[in-house]
DNA sequence: CTGATAAATGCAGAACTTTGCATATATTTA
DNA sequence: TAAATATATGCAAAGTTCTGCATTTATCAG
């Protein structure tokens, strides 16, 4: 490890070494959510999520992919995935509080989540 | 993970993400080290050493040893040792610079390694 | 084309970190 | 006791990050 080494890692901890963030992080790196889902969970504005969005993705470890109307962001370092479970323990693939907080979505991901109207 | 728990891992994390505390840290998670080798490793001054080793300290990220005129630290949390292994990969038991650092000290760890005077 | 919705961007003030420097403390040696 | 050495602390200026808010862009549905 050099110099250089040691500032490229300690820009990535930098990225990550903030609570909503890793909040955000614990969620994707389950699965890919959309914005609206990651503001439904934080409970903030809107700007708010998607500058935290912006800061992890211009530091490369999340990715952004376009669905419609959506944008799904999801972890896509795979160094970073092993340092997550590291941080927080294995993801559990029990109780996820996924169904709670979509319920009243309706982006692609959600639809069919939600029961038909009157059926 | 709580609201507490992002907060407590993120107050860890940003103890790790700084360039010269991650190379503070990738030499004493081989072995301890006094203040003064660490001076001679990063090549600041004293008191600057002495901050940053405050700041780890204080994070609980490493303890301080009294040993006569000197302070031995090294990494006291196993969780962060582990962190660090998945960082920067596990310890090499190879060329470490140690030696080259410390010929020109007198602490009680170097003073062995110093050749007698006139022999 | 218009209006609605999802998300991104820009900016400014507050809060926090970083770093350099002067000084303090504590232990040892003479 | 005095000088020397190792380390810690306090403080202030410069830099960076955080957060809230106003605005913009892009896409989709009518």
């Amino acid at each position: 490890m050099d110099k250089a080494d040691y500032e490229a890692l300690s820009a990535r901890l930098k990225a990550l070494a903030h609570p909503e963030r890793l909040r955000i992080l614990d969620v994707l790196r389950r699965e890919p959510e959309c914005v609206c889902h990651l503001e439904a969970l934080l409970g903030k504005p809107q700007p708010y999520v998607s500058q935290q969005l912006r800061l992890l993705r211009e530091a490369g470890v999340i990715c952004d992919q376009k669905q419609g109307q959506n944008v799904f962001y999801r972890v896509c370092d795979p160094e970073v995935l092993a340092w997550l479970d590291a941080f927080m323990g294995p993801v559990d693939g029990s109780t996820y509080e996924h169904h709670e907080i979509v319920a009243a979505c309706v982006c692609p991901k959600c639809a069919p989540l939600v029961p038909p109207l009157a059926a």
